[in-house]
This record gives C-alpha cells, sequence and structure tokens, in this order.
DNA sequence: CAAAAATATTTTAGGCATGAAGTAATCGGC
DNA sequence: GCCGATTACTTCATGCCTAAAATATTTTTG
C-alpha cells in the first residue's frame, strides 16, 4: 500500500550515501593531489581509450554537456595532463587523450581512490557487494531503456 | 583477495544510478515545476520545520557550505516562496521559512516527486526497499562516526 | 553544384558548489 | 564595562554544470 513511501525512504538514503562519499572523495582529491572529482572522471575515461576519444563522446561517456567537456578539458590541457589532437579528415573534431604526464599522474590517483573506496566501503564483504552491484545494474539497465524509449 | 575491485564496481554502480535519478529529478523538477533539484531540497528542509530554521541550521540539514544556503534562499525569497525572519534577541540570525504560497508549491512538488520515485524505482518491491534502505543506513551510519571521529 | 540540414565544438548566461575572507553582533573573562 | 574570541551571515573568487545560441565544417538533397 505505502510502497511509494519505502522507495521514497530508498531514494533518500541512497542519495545521502552517495553524496557523502562523494564529499569525502572531493575533499581527498584536494587535499592529496590538487584536483576535482570532475578532473578525475575525465581523465578516468580517458585512460580507458588511450587512443583518445572525441569531444562528443567525451561528454556522452561522462553524461555531461558538451560545454561542460570544454572547460575540464581545457584545464586538464593547461596543466599539461591532456592534449588536443586534430582529427585528420575532420576538421570540426578534435581528440583528446591523456599525456604521458596524465597517464604517470593518473595511476597515481587510481591507485589511492581505490583505496579510498575500500575503507568508505568496508563494511561490504566481496559478496555482499557483488550481490548488490549487480541489483543496481539491473534498475541502471530498466533506467537506460527507459531513456531510449522516451528519446523516440 | 580482490574485494577492493568489487568494492569499487559496487561504488561506480552507486555513482551511476544516482547520478541517473538524480539527472532525470532535475529535468522533471525543471520541466513541470521550472525550479531545480537545490531550491526542492531546500523547500522540503524547510517544510519540515514550520517555524523555520536559521541560516546555519539549514546548512547543517543541507549539508552545503553556508555561502552557497544564502544564494539559494535569496532566490526563493525573491520568488516569494520563502521570507526571512529577523531572529529576537541575536540580531546576527536570520530565521527562514516557507510563505503559504510556498507551503502550497511544495505540496504539489512534492507529490509529484513521490510519484517520480515510485515510477523509477519502480522494479523494487517494497520488501526489497525497506532491506535496501536498511542496509544502506548503517552505511551511513559508520560514515557519520568516521565523520565524527576525524573532527577530533 | 548550391542551399539546407546535420554535426562538432565553443561561447554565453545563469544557477549551484566550495573555501576563504569580510562584516556585524554576541559572549566570556577579567 | 571593556576587549578579544566566537558566532552568524554575506561576499568573493573560482570551478562545475546546464541549456541555448553561436561558429565552423561536413553531409545531404533538390
Amino acid at each position: 500500500m505505502t510502497t511509494s513511501k519505502d522507495r521514497l525512504r530508498l531514494w533518500l538514503r541512497l542519495l545521502k550515501v552517495t553524496r557523502g562519499i562523494e564529499a569525502r572523495l572531493r575533499d581527498a582529491l584536494r587535499r592529496e593531489f590538487e584536483t576535482t572529482l570532475p578532473r578525475f572522471d575525465m581523465m578516468a575515461a580517458l585512460s580507458r581509450h588511450p587512443e583518445g576519444l572525441k569531444m562528443s563522446a567525451l561528454s556522452g561517456v561522462l553524461r555531461v554537456s558538451n560545454g561542460n567537456v570544454t572547460g575540464i578539458a581545457d584545464r586538464l590541457t593547461a596543466e599539461g595532463l591532456a592534449e588536443r589532437v586534430p582529427v585528420p579528415g575532420d576538421r570540426r573534431a578534435m581528440m583528446v587523450r591523456l599525456t604521458d604526464a596524465g597517464v604517470a599522474e593518473f595511476t597515481r590517483q587510481a591507485q589511492a581512490h581505490e583505496g579510498w573506496i575500500d575503507d568508505m566501503l568496508g563494511d561490504f564483504s566481496a559478496d555482499e557487494a557483488r550481490t548488490l552491484a549487480t541489483r543496481l545494474m539491473r534498475l541502471a539497465e530498466t533506467q537506460d531503456k527507459e531513456e531510449m524509449t522516451n528519446a523516440l
């Protein structure tokens, strides 16, 4: 009967926990590496694509707006961690990729990041973590499906 | 052995799901009510305290910075949804509370909000929602405890 | 092929977020 | 009763974020 209240409560908890972890990550990234979560996310995406990603692809992967990607890429580039490379055959497009310095820096950051997460989610056993991750994936898939439907 | 990888994966899923739902909420709030998630959050907090909240209390409840609260309260006030009331006996402090119009508007928004969440979390049964919410609460408590420790 | 449509990116305007600095009022100890 | 410390709030500088407009370059189409 009051299922919707239970779901609402679940959502509020989900939000609280996620925001809490995000806030701690932000702090740690700032303290230890003088960087931010958006920069880290972009570098993570780029590190999974050593050949580079087009701006629009990056926008899609990170699920943030085009304009936003421009700004973050600008800052990473200014710091020498990423670079823009023209795409042969399409003068509109730009590839972004990590520089060697960017790869080195991200390697350090990613290692620390994994440790922090491990600490913060410490009271989930490996099993529990896997089960919950699977459950959440199912939810994410439902979401994506609806998104697709809406886009028609 | 690779428990940390499982936890990392759990975190990435948690983040993806939460951000996805947040993005949809943002859209819906914008489309249906010309408002934003931060405004909604503040109104929700105020609606739980009809007598009003001091700026600093609001900052604590919403877990955002003082300066941030100032801006959002400014905008709600400009729209006639909230008002600042001086605190008798302390000329530094200000109470913020919903106006009648604010209460009426929030009532409509909250109802829609509950419906959206119910849709988005539709594939959790009431039971499943309760179980997961409980599990997340335990995690949130551990977090708060650590925060306390760090503050010493 | 030229005009129109589509694509890739940047720019712009406005809101949200932080930490730090600034302003004003209150409190505590003497 | 005064003065330094604390408290409450706002302002500032900077970055993140979005949607929408602008720019530049393909691609499509009549």
